[in-house]
DNA sequence: TAGGGAACTGGGACCGGTCACAGTGTGCAC
DNA sequence: GTGCACACTGTGACCGGTCCCAGTTCCCTA
């Protein structure tokens, strides 16, 4: 039993809208697409007609006739649980709906973890059950790429790929600029044993952080004080402060690619109880939620996101048109708050130039 | 254009590997579902023709004419920042995933935070874009239950619903008899004053919790140990715990309706310097990650994740394929570790019955 | 050896839309 | 008064599958 026919009897198609509008499937189907070139009346008419019979579009039909599914997803090549911590994911996914709706476009999410799930994600790229995809944290020169290369998907890639990714189109941000700015900024204000916490470097956006502390750092550079997180998760960042501060207690700060492991930071400098920023000044990259919530306010890079999620939308829809729209870098910020000692306040912060 | 249509060329058909491997369409369709009554001779060179053709079944079609689309969505009905941070959705994602995969269905995330995504997705459940829906997360009597009803849509509920949502099938598990035992703990460990931070009260999860904890203490229950989270976060555990400990500084436990709210509490004990459990013994609910991962680890009450995951999805597809299943209600037990007293071990906990 | 059922195959109808095209009617310019 | 552009409408073909039914072959049994 097809699960359409359940429920209120037979579910009521283009057909009995139109006999009930006394018009023809033709001028329904108009309607039905913007009305253009129908005439008030008969437009009303099927109006009314879709009001009486509660009539909704097939999404089948209309597929298939028209070679638009009307969906897209989200997907993420990870496992679920950086999902569910990594504050990354709840902006996009909130700004990249809101965006997509407006373009007629529904926003799934899809979990891309295993061997299945991608071969399931391009069947239904290839099958038409989706429209696009839009790829966050992807690590290394993921398999995926090739795959989505080979049937020439619309896909965008958040943030800047390794390997044959980067011959997808990416939105990316100035990471580099960003990391050497803050890195410059902890500089200033007198701290001398910078370390910093890296994201996984089978990223870019993690090589790219660490190759702008190294810009900033330039000779005076102590690999002693370099750690590599396992992953984005504040445990990880909370494991690297360790590491760190058995190495080297006398640093006096640390940038951490992101704000989710200078949190997790945080935690194990208070743990040892040294105070922030009066002991060590601490950095993170981002500036999500958490960064405005920890205690203190933690000074961070500032990334665009309203301006991201509009370039990821505008590529993608580019994309599924057909077009073939270039890649995107935006700039990031500073935005110093308390955990480097700057009072916090509603300031725009330092714009970052190249 | 058409997306199928894109890159390597036209799209072949079901029509192109039918000539191919010299064959009728209905034998390539046999061969595509399961290749029941076809010889193997016809069988092989289908299949070979689907391999030298590159083959993939377009989803539209095959949804339109046989009146499913495959895919099912797990909806929450909350903003997204409580799904990226409860671990709740993290197991609930992986586990219905991979179980609804063996069962041929996709399983997409999506986000029903506003009005206009709820109708856009009871609009997918009747244009098929959608077979079925698990609902997660949901807090009162929320209008999309009605909806759904009316349209007699393919849904399951986790957790006990409120309001009209009674009336669909849901897998619950025994929040009340759990929160009793678990209270009944902190009492047999000789604690006195024993405090209780619920979770939202307008579902019906943080309703029974906070009856089972009444349930146990009976007599002994002091509204100034009674505290709401305004929702299931740490950041709201966090301040409900220092509410409490302004309230009454001798309470001698605590009890949170989630392990997120617990591990908060915890933090604000840490902040005012008492011990866990000399000073304060803590219990949370879910027996999530997090309780194993806590310093000292949460004592709480397990839910069986696997068994809600089968149920769900027992139930979602009997509801696909026109059944009426009944609700389920699955047993919880104390999981006891050493943040009431008990050192930890790999012990299978205390099972309880209703 | 005829009859009958099981295994297998082909083809037409159909799912519910979209789209291109062929109208129809009206108003305005010449 | 004819021609023509413009606004609007209806119709049939088509999208790419599934499903049902009729037909064929083959084997087994009476």
């Amino acid at each position: 039993m097809s699960p359409r026919a359940r429920g209120s009897g037979p579910v009521p198609t283009i057909r009995d809208v139109a006999k009930a509008a006394g018009v023809s499937r033709g001028t329904v189907s108009r309607v039905l697409n913007g009305g253009h070139w129908v005439s008030p009346a008969a437009a009303a008419a099927v109006e009314a007609a879709m009001q009486q019979t509660g009539y909704v579009a097939s999404h089948s039909a209309r597929s298939l006739a028209s070679g638009r599914s009307g969906a897209v997803a989200l997907v993420v090549t990870e496992t679920q649980e950086r999902l569910f911590e990594d504050p990354t994911f709840s902006w996009l996914v909130k700004e990249l709906g809101l965006r997509l709706r407006s373009h007629g476009l529904t926003l799934f999410i899809a979990l891309a973890d295993d061997t299945a799930s991608r071969a399931g994600l391009v069947r239904q790229l290839r099958g038409g059950l989706l429209d696009g995809i839009v790829l966050a944290s992807t690590h290394g020169d993921d398999p995926l790429f090739a795959e989505l290369l080979a049937i020439d998907a619309a896909a965008v890639v958040f943030g800047h790929p390794l390997g044959r990714g980067i011959e997808l189109p990416y939105v990316t941000t100035t990471n580099l600029t960003g990391a050497a700015g803050i890195t410059q900024h902890l500089m200033e204000i007198g701290r001398r044993r910078i370390a910093i916490i890296t994201g996984p470097l089978d990223t870019s956006g993690a090589q790219q952080r660490l190759a702008g502390y190294r810009l900033a750092l330039g000779a005076r550079v102590d690999e002693a004080l370099f750690c590599e997180a396992a992953e984005y998760s504040r445990q990880a960042g909370r494991a690297a402060m360790q590491e760190l501060l058995g190495r080297q207690p006398a640093l006096d700060a640390v940038f951490a690619a992101s704000d989710l492991l200078a949190d997790g930071a945080m935690a194990a400098l208070a743990a040892r109880g040294l105070r922030i920023p009066a002991d060590v000044a601490v950095a993170g990259f981002d500036d999500s939620m958490l960064a405005r919530t920890a205690t203190p306010p933690l000074s961070t890079v500032h990334t665009p996101r309203s301006e991201v999620a509009d370039a990821l939308v505008r590529v993608l829809v580019d994309r599924i048109e057909g077009r073939r729209p270039a890649a995107v870098e935006l700039a990031t910020r500073l935005e110093l708050r308390e955990s480097t000692g700057v009072p916090s306040g509603p300031g725009q912060g330092v714009p970052l130039s190249e």
